[in-house]
DNA sequence: TGAATCATTCCGTATTATGAAACGTATTTG
DNA sequence: CAAATACGTTTCATAATACGGAATGATTCA
């Protein structure tokens, strides 16, 4: 269902079996996964031979494709530069320790945000974003910083383009009110999402530099609204700046 | 140089770029992937822009291609039915904080093992595989127990196979020392590496099964050998069998 | 400013992937 | 237990598809 198309017929059709897998979230059979995508047996048949064969695709006992550990790999290796995941994960989990809400790092791809690593907390209720999983920019405190680094001329453009759409009573809609926010966030050096991509979630952001200054991604504290604390900025902007040192960031000024 | 071919061309050399992608560990030009797969200009070309529109591949502002964060969405789905990684993850910090070493999950494919997940200590000294990177089953603590559960013949086969390389001196070699071990590794339910990997690393590691029972994988400890403590023994099976339990495994007996 | 390097587009051609149909194989049903 | 059904796999003639040589743009370097 969810097509794409582009370039290479093949690539496109193996890339939808891909995402068919994905979505389906379990090991699929051919039969599903041709109706899924629309594809003929056969021509799927085919294609999931190669991918396999390549380990991009495992094969069950009874005969299930399923997602192969060939992907890891590659995943292991996605990053903006420097690996910012391996540079994260030891401050992400030390933040999380110290508000024991959940922390995300957040890499920007085009108008989007996606979840690229995360620290949950053990508690019941907390707030859980699944690695890969995307967001746009303007619902998110980390998304608002990005869209900041690039001037207003380019929240324009970014605004002409998706429409701003609403998530929620609080999503920044309007172009004016969305700027607003964005200039007092780039001042403030941190933003916040008040329930502006989903109702009672609340969030603190601050973005993650590399060695060129340049805004790489964001670390996020995502919290249920009524234990947001003002607290944490401090603590998220401290594990953002020492996330950005690791990667070869030095302030400004000193 | 890495080739692979079956079924699909294009296919073939969409994942040899991606490979090279991955290999080179850093952004790189057409030129140079083009160079590093073989491939016509023109062809690699075409083949990447396909893979960029599908967000398989992010473009640099110099006009660098990098892994792009699509991958991730797939790799998130990895797994052996229900998410291990995802039902690890707490365990496994947990475990890596009472021994304050290396803790990593594995999952079969194939003849190999494939470093999943990690948790590592905050020290100078540790053990550090990378995600998504490889081992073949015998030369792994974890790897000789799944060889454990196909039986002897299996194992012999296995060694038909792939000769089992040596990779140190302590490296079993000889199937029926392999088989030994293996089989005492098996009635103890927690199995060692004694250097046999890389000289100078030790580990303990121990099946995770799922609710039928069958053994999707494996966690374990690695650390510097002479850092290595037996009491561990425990800490890594109770660890195992706790994410084996979220997985819905029920022990045998009761 | 000129030269050189690399990225990108064009386009005729043959190779390549296609999909209908036939064949196996396992599972279900009467 | 046999027949039927459903699904996976292989084959093959055909045309659509990806190929790669060459020409064009865009940058970088001298």
């Amino acid at each position: 269902m969810t097509e794409a198309a582009s370039g290479i017929q093949v690539i496109d059709r193996a890339v939808s079996l891909l995402d068919a897998l994905a979505r389906e979230n379990r090991p699929a059979s051919l039969k599903v996964l041709s109706a899924e995508t629309g594809l003929h047996p056969s021509t799927a048949f085919r294609i999931l031979a190669s991918l396999t064969e390549h380990g991009l695709i495992g094969r069950d006992s009874a005969n299930l494709y399923r997602l192969g550990p060939r992907l890891l790999q590659w995943a292991g290796r996605v990053s903006a530069g420097l690996d910012v995941r391996e540079a994260a994960r030891a401050e992400m989990e030390w933040l999380r320790d110290q508000v024991g809400e959940s922390v995300n790092l957040t890499l920007r791809d085009g108008d989007q945000m996606v979840y690229v690593e995360r620290a949950i907390p053990n508690r019941m209720m907390r707030v859980e974003q699944v690695v890969g999983s995307r967001a746009p920019l303007h619902v998110t405190a980390v998304g608002k910083l990005m869209l900041g680094e690039s001037g207003a001329a380019a929240v324009r453009e970014y605004a002409r383009r998706t429409g701003l759409p609403a998530y929620t009573a609080n999503t920044r809609s309007e172009v004016d009110v969305l700027l607003q926010d964005i200039e007092t966030s780039r001042r403030r050096g941190y933003a916040l999402d008040d329930e502006e991509a989903e109702t009672g979630v609340g969030c603190i952001g601050a973005l993650v530099r590399d060695a060129t200054g340049s805004a790489v991604g964001g670390l996020s504290v995502s919290a249920p609204m009524e234990r947001r604390r003002e607290e944490w900025i401090p603590l998220v902007r401290e594990a953002a700046l020492r996330i950005s040192r690791r990667l070869g960031y030095h302030a400004p000024d000193g």
